[in-house]
DNA sequence: GGCTTTATGTGCGCTACCGCACTGACGACA
DNA sequence: TGTCGTCAGTGCGGTAGCGCACATAAAGCC
């Protein structure tokens, strides 16, 4: 809990749920729960009935297809920008994909009912602030889906390298990534081989540098110059769509200890064969 | 108009509008028109304000992501089974994608602020019919465009093709597609001779029969089983989250010629070019 | 019926990426 | 400090699909 405590605050947000309005937060706070996300962790199997909402906030979450013949594919990626869930207020409780920790943090989750309740809550016309962002959010998420289906199509794998950095980078809060080239490989539903090499030029471009599980970006333009356009439809669309995520935060005016423990997420399962 | 009053009925009706509720089905009524949708039409362009709600009977209409290099990539497909103009109630507005009618026919269509009215209805807590089937709605897209994404990534073409025919079949009211080779190319994001391969291949199993312009399927359960795992997916997640698309219509039981005058849907431009 | 337009079929070299087998080496941990 | 598991790098043959250049033929159009 101390680490709460410290100037740090900043990584301990979500801007889905920093851009409440005071009213909704108030009935939120008492519910959140601050949980722990380590690497691997399956938030919901596809088919699952959805029991929480998260709210990544120094995490990343990536929603995966699993083919019949075991590949994963990732179709979308969640950190402090989004949540996990939006089957529960879309009506159909559950996503033929699966949501897996694939950088480990904290996140701040609901109980499915806490967030339904909000979410249609009374408000004459229908005005809720929540109801809407929410909505606007998850039409994010569709160009997002939208954006990779196009790009595994046409683009190359150095350019998707670029975008997965990129994506990974802006939902992190740090310039070092810490994963392995296998699990990029399998993210994008490549060859392992595929991502040595990518990166490989990467590095000799001086753009980022690798070591063992670790990839540190070291030239952000340079990278955004060599991705695909896909990066940007990305960002432009959740800029335009989401503004109040560059807006002033209420969570850092409320004493952060005050929110539910920190608990170990207890999951599904820790699945550390989910890339298979 | 005479068309309309044929036996024919069954031919125009789109079954998110068939399962409305009869109020909200009352309400609609006075503002629906059916419009005439040429190959080519677009009902949007990338980034253009969505004015009207469609809502197709007997066309399809692709959602196409266009490339900075002018290379097209469906991203859905869209039939009786939905509507077009998502982004009106999640808010954005605009996609950043196109809209193009890809198999001929008409709609229903219904200016935006009719529909925005009618979603965001006053209900107490939200229990708006319009609202939950939309969003429902919504999700199926959301499936549908991240199947592709996975698809793209992992499958032949062959099993694409299939994929693709049974998706147009299920939204058409007969056995033969009207389209060429190089239209499914553009859609499926591959060479134009790839699909003049694989429709050989299915073609000598028997399954379809192509003319020119032409594709006639003669084997709907060889097809399926041909296809890749992605089109059943997509039409399960279809059928538990819309089961009213089978219930009986309200449609058929209101005479048709008192619904808009059938007018040739005057739009952004007829752009043949637009696989271009 | 003859002409043009447009869709389809074919061949050929090319490339991005795959699958596999193997080497090397970092880094955690005893 | 040494050991060992895991991760990164490399080489090689194979292939799905590409880009291009044509030949062929079906449908539409005077």
């Amino acid at each position: 809990m101390m680490l709460l405590m410290t100037d740090q605050n900043s990584l301990w947000q979500n801007h889905l749920l920093n851009s409440l309005s005071a009213a909704n937060y108030e009935r939120f706070f008492p519910h959140l729960e601050l949980v722990r996300m380590s690497l691997g962790d399956v938030l919901y199997e596809s088919g699952d009935e959805v029991r929480y909402a998260y709210f990544p906030t120094n995490c990343i979450v990536s929603l995966v297809y699993v083919m019949e013949s075991g590949a994963p594919a990732e179709i979308a990626v969640v950190g402090d920008d989004g949540m996990i869930g939006v089957s529960l207020f879309m009506g159909g409780g559950t996503m033929p994909n699966r949501a897996v920790v694939r950088s480990a943090g904290y996140a701040y989750r609901l109980r499915a009912s806490i967030l339904m309740q909000e979410f249609n809550r009374f408000g004459g016309y229908r005005n809720g602030a929540l109801h809407n962002l929410l909505l606007r959010y998850t039409q994010t998420l569709l160009t997002q889906i939208a954006q990779t289906a196009a790009c595994n199509r046409h683009h190359f794998v150095d350019q998707q390298l670029c975008r997965w950095l990129l994506l990974s980078l802006d939902r992190l809060h740090s310039n070092e990534l810490v994963t392995t080239q296998e699990l990029i490989a399998n993210m994008l539903g490549v060859r392992r081989e595929g991502i040595t090499e990518a990166a490989g030029k990467l590095q000799q471009a001086k753009l980022i540098n690798c070591r063992r599980g670790h990839i540190t970006v070291l030239d952000r333009q340079g990278l955004e110059a060599r991705a695909c356009e896909c990066y940007q439809v990305i960002k432009t669309e959740s800029d335009r769509l989401l503004p109040s995520l560059q807006s002033a935060s209420l969570m850092t005016h409320i004493p952060l200890q005050k929110c539910g423990l920190v608990k170990k997420c207890e999951l599904l399962s820790n699945r550390h064969d989910w890339m298979k």
